[in-house]
DNA sequence: TATGAGGGTTCCTGTCAGTGGAAGGTCAAG
DNA sequence: CTTGACCTTCCACTGACAGGAACCCTCATA
């Protein structure tokens, strides 16, 4: 397959399936005329990777799940501990994200939205005053 | 003041002053040994900066919003219609965010974390199969 | 007077995970 | 033979800074 194939078929753009050889994700092979040419387990490895990927993990800890993927002998729980670190990361987030939506919230609510100037929003930002 | 000073009183680092020098947010004076040399208002529009963007606002919305802040004729539902965008950014985020943390938190829910090899996490991101 | 500590300055590089684009090689169809 | 779709490499850019080098300024102390 080429670069073209293995994007369409895992749904990610070919510059960032060079970028993961790049960074060596994954090491497809070379046609004759300097093309990569890819098997079936390297597509199996994108798709891996895309949903790894599409879960919030980084770059990083995807390079960690392949490895863990595929070392029969793995234990899980090194798996699970990964995805709760990361969970808890996620859940951060969340709260943070919340928290400002929250405060922006009730900013919006209070503003009158209309040609005069006296804006809640603006206030707090100064400093309540 | 020198930068340290309002480093101290506005909570952000004199890195990022610099740069939100640079980048034009603020244009502190300088002193005769080409210290930066912050006046009080300097200090509020870090303060203002530093607010905005705990919330959440890009650099650009924070130019726009110190501008329309500045600006005595703005029209309040300028600053409300900027900051409904970002709440719906933000709604938008956290919805991505939720939607990960559902299926991770099933994952990391099924997996066993032992010493075995199985692990549904990997599963998963193999495809299900 | 020398020295050291603790400010300040600029400039360059790195982060993360790609994206965009230029310049050029390859291949199948018309 | 040419067109157009594909492929290649390489370089620059993103956002919002952080880290660090190399150097300057000021003050207190030995």
């Amino acid at each position: 397959m080429n670069i073209g194939d293995v994007a369409s078929r895992s749904g990610l753009p070919a510059k960032t399936i060079r970028y993961y050889e790049d960074i060596g994700l994954i090491k497809p092979h070379r046609s004759a005329n300097g093309y990569r040419c890819f098997a079936e387990t390297d597509l199996h490895k994108l798709a891996f990777l895309g949903r790894a990927r599409a879960l919030g993990f980084t770059i990083e800890d995807c390079r960690t799940l392949m490895a863990l993927y595929e070392d029969e002998s793995r234990a899980s729980a090194d798996v699970k501990q990964l995805a709760q670190e990361h969970l808890a990361k996620i859940e951060a987030k969340i709260a943070d994200l919340q928290a400002m939506r929250d405060t922006l919230g009730e900013l919006v609510k209070g503003c009158a939205g209309d040609s005069r100037p006296d804006c809640p929003i603006l206030k707090d930002l100064s400093g309540k005053g």
